[in-house]
DNA sequence: TCGAGTCTCTACCACTTGGTAGAGACACTT
DNA sequence: AAGTGTCTCTACCAAGTGGTAGAGACTCGA
């Protein structure tokens, strides 16, 4: 068996994985060096070397720390009792808590998620049973009458675009003039919800 | 006064600018050398540095040149006369057919929209004048009634990550379990007109 | 034939890149 | 006191980076 909680191995190493995980978010895999990281930490450039045997396997580690993430988040989000909108309103949330509060992680995933990435498909892979979960969840709803009926693979994909477009792309946001205030960040995720609604539930 | 047609300078030039927009929106401008992108033209690195002064002055250019692409494409779909959901499939039509036909478009889109890009905001506010006239029409369609009532800063917002994202994704559509095939890109394309309808068109 | 541009080349440079080799410091057992 | 891992360090390297200097070849009008 590997080591039982890969966390516990080392505060050098935990410190490494979060500076990572921000650079590669920010600034992207290929414009951070192994010396900027670890000059932003104070250790050298070899320190990170130790812990990880090459900048394509700390970036790995980076990914499936961020899908461990990802999935705990949505996990327990999934295995609340909620059902309709009122379920996919609590993942709004989330997501856009996730926005706020670890930007990072949702600029890994866009990094991650480009076609022709290095690594693609990896973070795929490990998210993949969340969004199985997912499209059951939106079956079960077309089933049950609440959901308009469609395909939930299509479906699934025009909300996770949607979602995550409109908590996270603040370029385009300052394109169309909208401001990122917190304010503004409240009232996108209302419209949003109320966007979704009109898109997702059966008409009476 | 500035050149009059930039595109007759010289056909290295424009070959230039062809493998930069490629490269740039296939693999990132960090990741793209000015080497790698001249052994790729069969031309050295100095003839590339003879016609742009720096390799940060030919990525803004490249940005120009998308800009330039963009704004035309989809300009001349909207000064068609259509109006409501036909508008908005004429749209959703064309940012299909550039996911097919010139994808490093879209993908230097995202390379750029990327908060923390280099040159962030150099191709926001070159669409902008579009974002704007697009706004224009959501209101005059909600005026009209066609159109359920809303903001048209944020719907607009949610269109463009929706439409986007269902045409561009394609890591993620793989994470979901659609195969990239022509035939489910046309079925996504449906559906997503479909979602878009029903998010849209005001109930009688 | 003679410049004068235009265009691409060779040669080179300082700097940064990811990665290797190996020593020293430290804690902990024996 | 000696050894044994664990951890971080200095020193170094070959390859690649963006960029400069300047020469040579080409076309074209005078």
């Amino acid at each position: 068996m590997a080591v039982a909680s890969d966390d516990q191995r080392s505060p050098t190493r935990r410190r490494i994985l979060d500076a990572a995980l921000a650079a590669y978010g920010t600034d992207g895999y290929a414009a951070t060096s192994l010396d900027s990281l670890a000059e932003q930490l104070g250790i050298r450039k070899q320190t990170i070397l130790y812990w990880f045997p090459s900048k394509r396997a700390l970036f790995e580690s980076v990914i499936d720390e961020a899908a461990l993430s990802l999935t705990t988040e949505f996990d327990t989000a999934a295995s609340s009792d909620l059902v309709g909108m009122d379920q996919v309103e609590e993942i709004v949330r989330r997501v856009f808590r996730l926005a706020v509060r670890r930007p990072e992680l949702l600029g890994l995933v866009r990094e991650v998620s480009r076609p022709g990435s290095l690594s693609a498909g990896r973070l795929g892979e490990r998210v993949a049973p969340v969004f199985a979960r997912a499209a059951e969840f939106l079956e079960r709803e077309m089933d049950a009458g609440r959901f308009r009926r469609s395909d939930p693979a299509m479906l699934l994909l025009s909300l996770y675009s949607t979602v995550v477009g409109v908590a996270g792309e603040l370029e385009v946001q300052r394109a169309i003039g909208l401001e990122p205030t917190l304010r503004v960040a409240v009232e996108r995720r209302r419209e949003l919800v109320r966007f979704l609604r009109a898109a997702l539930v059966n008409p009476r």
